[in-house]
DNA sequence: GTATAAGGTGAACGATCGTTTACTGTCAAG
DNA sequence: CTTGACAGTAAACGATCGTTCACCTTATAC
């Protein structure tokens, strides 16, 4: 057997789990990797994940059970535009990354809310995109924010002076709001997510 | 034991076991649930986990193993920005989504470029934003693409009228861009990314 | 041609898995 | 006061887990 015929076989092993992994939300069991791979041995299976640990293909935890390593990610993450495309060898090398781990820092108060309206649209906020909303966060001068002002719900930049605060659309058709009574910040934008199609 | 301290022990216990999951990328076992729990019998875990399974919590497979479902997302979509924020009773129904899933149709041949330049940026593209881009989907009129242009890339609007293919900045600084000779496109923009802080 | 390493089979191991049964308190409704 | 309905403990079950052993086959290297 060529060099190459096992490499390509191990890819596509590979590229078996990960199916498994994204279509059970889970890794496959030793044996079960077996029935994906044609692996009749538990023990062909052992020597197989060991060689994809070396490779950082995945991880063992404490309990000898596995993590997905460069298996959970999905997109891969490349170079600039100007860059143009890398050549295949760079691209196997790229590195994969998981949107959800990089634009959310806390789950458990991060929302995701649909704009309506071009009050921002100089700040490339266009409408029907959506925005990730951290309500955890404390609002700081120059921050985009979900605020509540006068019973109307509004994304603008916050500006801080002194003690008097601003509301700040990004486009001229608006004008900046000062508050005059209530001003209920709930988050701050952390995202902005187009979705083309 | 209130009912209402009753639900709130069980949402802490739905806490704990959304923050192992995401920790360890996989489900804990009915003993790591015991452990995180506060529970020393299996049986506890066993009634603690039909009764989830029966909020669709989370689900088992054939093999009684157990699969996230509102425990797998982390961001929370809720209404429009003009709509404000949702009572607390709102918040909790709202929809959950992974955003890998959203936005990566073909997991596969979809990369993840970083944007450079201002060529597109009246159509909310700016410096610095990242795009995913997927290689496998044929351009048609109107995508946006990531081109190699007599030996330059760029990213525009792909123009097609009949045979002649143009290349259409969204920026008046810029002309619009008939390839001489080769035209390659390396795939379409299906999603744009713009994080903060 | 022979040695060597790599990939695979098959069987066995203790540990842990999810499940089940039996029993004990603890409240709230009758 | 009694009665269920819950929530939890404790112990045991067969099944499956990840691991390890000894052995076989096959291609590459010397």
């Amino acid at each position: 057997m060529t060099k190459d015929l096992r490499e390509d076989k191990l890819r596509s092993r590979v590229r078996e789990i990960a199916r498994f992994y994204h279509k059970n939300s889970r890794m496959p069991s030793f044996s079960e990797i077996g029935d994906l791979c044609g692996l009749r041995s538990k023990n062909a299976v052992f020597k197989l994940v060991n060689k994809l640990e070396g490779l950082k293909v995945l991880e063992r935890d404490g309990r000898g059970r596995l993590r997905p390593r460069s298996l959970a990610h999905t997109a891969r993450l490349l170079g600039t535009v100007e860059a143009g495309w890398p050549s295949p060898a760079e691209e196997e090398l790229a590195d994969t990354m998981s949107l959800d781990d990089f634009l959310i820092r806390n789950p458990q108060s991060t929302f995701l809310l649909k704009v309506t309206g071009d009050s921002m649209i100089d700040a490339g906020i266009l409408p029907g995109d959506m925005v990730l909303v951290d309500k955890g966060l404390t609002p700081k001068n120059g921050h985009i924010v979900i605020a509540e002002v006068d019973n109307e719900w509004t994304m603008k930049y916050l500006k801080k002076r002194g003690s008097s605060v601003t509301l700040l659309p990004a486009n001229p058709k608006y004008k900046p709001v000062k508050p005059k009574q209530e001003l209920r910040i709930a988050g701050i934008v952390t995202a902005v997510i187009r979705k083309y199609g």
